[in-house]
DNA sequence: CGTATTTGACCCGCGC
DNA sequence: GCGCGGGTCAAATACG
């Protein structure tokens, strides 16, 4: 017993460790179901923090590991957050993408997170080494606009503070793995 | 009938 | 060492 258990256990450490967190807010829910991948509902959990509870989904493709978490926003029940945890082990299914109109990246490797509403449009901060490929990669996308969050601002925009969303959720998220379909172009790019 | 979703319980890690 | 919170599983239920 315990084998799938202590698997699901034994990813749960390496997430906190390895796997790449992604957190992009959009403003509607179905909109992050539609992300191109086929998820399906494997839990859901009120959180102490956030009075909406939070949706665990996980990717139906066999062999693919890739999760994600869907919060809705507190200050901003309009707005949902999506975690992105680990990589889909396949390619991108047919059905496209777009994300969309409204989306934030949310970069939070070292530091807390902040708003940056910028003014219009902003490119990812990539920590990684591909970042160049990765922004090429955006810039290819539809994303119209992309606000990132790097830590060391104070800025602040619409939704209001992500930090109050949830612990953990924004603590490690590493560009180093963008959304799925953002690098089916370039399998490679995750080791 | 098959597949997806829902819900409660269980387990683990972290903080106090 | 204990308690709390978060994450996942598994059985039951609903829907197509």
């Amino acid at each position: 017993m315990a084998s799938v258990a202590d698997t699901m256990r034994m990813n749960n450490k390496r997430n906190k460790n390895n796997l790449s967190k992604i957190t992009y807010m959009t403003e509607s829910e179905s909109e992050s179901l539609e992300d191109g991948y086929k998820w399906r509902k494997y839990g859901k959990k009120s959180l102490k923090k956030s009075p909406f509870p939070r949706s665990y989904y996980r990717c139906t493709a066999i062999g693919c590991n890739a999760k994600k978490r869907v919060d809705r926003y507190m200050d901003d029940p309009t707005h949902v957050l999506i975690t992105y945890v680990g990589l889909h082990a396949h390619d991108l299914p047919p059905i496209l993408p777009p994300p969309s109109r409204s989306f934030n990246l949310y970069n939070n490797s070292t530091v807390s997170p902040k708003l940056g509403k910028g003014s219009g449009v902003q490119k990812p901060i990539l920590s990684d080494a591909s970042a160049g490929a990765r922004e090429r990669m955006y810039a290819n996308n539809t994303i119209t606009s992309v606000n990132v969050r790097t830590g060391n601002d104070s800025c602040v925009n619409d939704v209001g503070p992500i930090e109050d969303i949830g612990t953990g959720l924004l603590e490690d998220i590493n560009l180093s793995s963008i959304a799925p379909h953002y690098q089916h172009h370039q399998p490679t790019f995750y080791s």
